[in-house]
DNA sequence: ATTAAACTTAGGTAATTGCCTAATTATTCT
DNA sequence: AGAATAATTAGGCAATTACCTAAGTTTAAT
């Protein structure tokens, strides 16, 4: 059952899309970090990379506040449970082990309740 | 920073952020089909869906042959391992350190009620 | 009260994307 | 041979993307 809640699919691949924006969810995955801490490592001007981030924010993958001046921005991986269990689900259905599918799919849902 | 030797997992993520192009990835998983049949149920002009199809041959995910007049396409869904293991690769880290968080938490709780 | 820091907005360019129609090639059928 | 089928190429157009510089705005520090 679709949640419309959720961004779609398409926005979640096209944020994946970019090494950029995926260099950016790694670094998040360790922790939350400020805007000028993220664009740090890149050789891009700060607008430029904003943009990156806004992506990001678009598909749901990051959420960010503003404290003062500061942007802290933070990594919210369980968007992408709908585009693993896309993938999972055509190398099953194509690998054939529409067996080993389910019990997949059931550990992302259990890993899934926080 | 960006990594250079992975140029192909952007063209993987890339193709599969188009309903066009995950419809007829769903339909190749069922088996091979000619590029007529791919494109029948979609509302689009042939050379419009043959740059769908380019897209995701150039993303390796479908391989085809053509033999007389008729192209047939077939998925090659291994290719989408790579990009299955980098998110399960980034959940994993984010949701360990969760798990590290909540048990940290736990011990503040339990050494507060002593 | 200045100045510095951390974004943010505005606006511009070049390349790419996603669609189209029309014309073409290559193969198969009658 | 002539017509139909399957795919391809060529060219065009509007929207989006990915970058940029320059000029704000809003806090924070001195």
């Amino acid at each position: 059952m679709p949640n419309y809640q959720e961004p779609p699919l398409d926005n979640v691949f096209q944020a994946l899309a970019d090494p950029t924006r995926r260099a950016v969810l790694t670094r998040l995955t360790e922790g939350p970090a400020t805007v000028s801490d993220l664009a740090k490592p890149f050789d891009m001007a700060l607008p430029s990379f904003l943009q990156h981030l806004k992506v990001l924010e678009e598909s749901g993958l990051v959420t960010s506040k503003k404290e003062g001046r500061v942007r802290t921005c933070e990594a919210q991986l369980t968007r992408l449970t709908e585009a693993e269990e896309w993938i999972a689900h055509q190398r099953a259905v194509w690998e054939g082990r529409l067996d080993r599918l389910d019990a997949y799919l059931k550990t992302l849902q259990s890993t899934e309740k926080d």
